[in-house]
DNA sequence: TCTATTCCCGTACTACGTACGAGAATAGAG
DNA sequence: CTCTATTCTCGTACGTAGTACGGGAATAGA
């Protein structure tokens, strides 16, 4: 039996990977840590995206044989689940709710978005469902306590959160995806003079028109706390 | 030289992609077709997802040699570019708008949800930027139509759009992966009897609170329209 | 009929996740 | 100290990806 508790067929569960600490005290001591492994993945894919992320380079970034990843983790996708929580960790937050809960609300939805900023490969990681890991519990009970003074009740308080989440989610997901195109120059003159071909050729006439206005900039900041405020400050009204 | 007009050293540029129709009238005559493929791969991620998307799969299904495809699409990312266009055909919308702008825009965020969730897939698939094919801008063609009526510029309704999009895409992510669990007893089990054991130990009181509650079920359809109409109907008022 | 062009696709290379199992290190029992 | 059970390490190897390469088949105009 290797170092997490798996141990029949299916896959890991919740209880088996986040639960009850090492109590393994004989035979060969690790020589790498969950941590350590985890951290290095994380690294990784900050530095240079999600898809530099393999067994092997996780590996020789730590100095193991790739295998020994294994004694870590049963498999790739619960290491993804450990980076998930680990930068998490990030996000705690020691300030008490300060009452007024629209406004700290907001705030935890601008440290998820800085956050998911920094770790670029947060909003593909957290497609498929991630069971909670002790960094994401302590960010939830954060918001739990932010939403006490609501009038939502526990079911609606966590569907704030899950809502919260889905929505930072998909909006920095558009952000990334247009940053990455206005990275590279080229790229961008190649949308640029394709749109302006469809727009010329008559077929779409409020694109064309679209395109005429004088293009003003729009702060991607701007543009997330505009469509925030519309969200929350239409919470609990009804 | 293949089908499509690649050349150079650089990725399939969107004009290369999607405008000029195929001027070749010489040489073997093609067996198979962009349209062919695109919907055969479309097919597989629907019924068994995106995993089961692979080049050899796809040309299984259409009856062909595996390089084969590389002659109707560059790559293979190319191919889901293919595939979120032509999904996205089933958009089109014929109705004018009715002037009232506002539920026109729901109407279209509705049709929207419908749409990713009868194909799983997309909201993965639109993580990286897609250049809009016809179906595409034909659909934006009719949002922005939509937003005649509104007071909002041309930068503005774009954004709209795009945020809109975006939205719909995080909820409809969370409601996927929400499902997916749901359909597994066992690990919906699971999740519940950890969840129960951290809410147990007293470190998270919140959480312990809000799970204790009668646990209605919420319906996501409307809490879907519960969060659309505070992101809309705060629209165009500032 | 010849030739240029276009498409078809078998072979093969690299890189991935990971199963297997042999060997090394350690803790307690005798 | 020695023996043994236990735990971790990792080389090898298998199956499956995406796709580069290049030879052969089909077609259209000369």
């Amino acid at each position: 039996m290797s170092r997490d508790g798996r141990s029949g067929t299916e896959g890991v569960g919740p209880e088996e990977l986040w639960l009850r600490p090492g109590e393994p005290r004989r035979g060969r001591r690790p020589s790498f840590s969950r941590e350590a492994i985890t951290a290095a993945a994380v690294a990784l894919a900050d530095a240079q995206g999600l898809e530099v992320v393999t067994m092997r380079r996780v590996a020789a970034e730590v100095g193991a044989g790739v295998m020994s990843l294994y004694s870590y983790a049963p498999d790739k996708d619960t290491l993804l689940e450990l980076m998930v929580d680990h930068v998490t960790g990030e996000l705690a937050v020691t300030d008490p709710p300060s009452g007024d809960w629209r406004a700290d609300l907001k705030t935890v939805a601008r440290l998820q978005r800085a956050h998911m900023l920094r770790h670029p490969w947060l909003p593909a990681a957290l497609l498929t469902h991630r069971v909670p890991g002790p960094n994401t519990l302590a960010f939830l009970e954060h918001v739990l306590a932010v939403l006490r003074p609501s009038r939502l009740d526990g079911a609606a308080k966590l569907e704030v959160f899950a809502q919260l989440t889905a929505f930072v989610t998909g909006h920095v997901s558009h952000e990334i995806a247009q940053a990455a195109v206005s990275r590279s120059p080229e790229r961008t003159a190649a949308e640029a003079r394709y749109l302006a071909a469809v727009a010329a050729d008559g077929s779409h006439p409020q694109l064309a028109e679209a395109l005429s206005a004088p293009r003003r900039p729009l702060s991607p900041d701007a543009t997330f706390t505009r469509f925030l405020n519309r969200l929350i400050d239409g919470l609990d009204t009804d």
